[in-house]
DNA sequence: GCCAACGTTGGC
DNA sequence: GCCAACGTTGGC
């Protein structure tokens, strides 16, 4: 099994972590960043777990552990006139996007606020906190990963 | 709602 | 392939 942890972000009013519970499962379609692209289309392996974080609001904060219960594949969305996501440069033999599906594992008891992330010293180094940090999926260390479930009141990292 | 930083686009 | 303009992100 693959030991990579990541951290994704969706901003409440969007696609909040609660809708994620309800669903069960989502594809993470629209993200149009390279970087962030390769992680999925590249890195992201079956049951790798991730950090769901809620940007954009007051205080942005880690809301819960989710699963990849599918690997990197093409985001139809960008082949769709009618989509917001959109682009003319993606074909079926070339989608250029991908995405991945996740699930949720476990709704952190006590959500963990970027402020308590950014007073831990343990998390020094931490991508998110680094400034101007804007992509929206990205690895976190394993012993990143360990900290931020304790600090959201779970007893580790979840069972996958 | 401000705005700094950064990614992307497109003219040349 | 440079680089200015523009759009987006996201914390504050």
């Amino acid at each position: 099994m693959s030991d990579n942890y990541w951290l994704m972000k969706s901003e409440p009013h969007v696609y909040p972590w609660s809708q994620l519970v309800d669903d069960g499962s989502t594809h993470w379609d629209g993200v149009r960043n390279y970087q962030a692209r390769n992680f999925m289309r590249d890195d992201m392996k079956l049951d790798d777990l991730v950090l769901f974080y809620h940007s954009n609001c007051k205080p942005p904060h880690v809301v819960g552990v989710g699963r990849i219960c599918k690997e990197g594949y093409a985001d139809y969305t960008a082949q769709d006139p009618t989509s917001n996501y959109f682009d003319t440069k993606a074909t079926f033999e070339n989608p250029r996007w991908f995405m991945v599906d996740i699930e949720p594992v476990q709704s952190m008891p006590d959500p963990v606020p970027l402020p308590d992330l950014r007073a831990n010293s343990e998390l020094e180094g931490m991508p998110l906190l680094q400034r101007f940090m804007r992509l929206s999926v990205q690895p976190v260390s394993k012993e990143n990963f360990e900290t931020v479930c304790h600090m959201g009141g779970l007893s580790g990292i979840p069972e996958r």
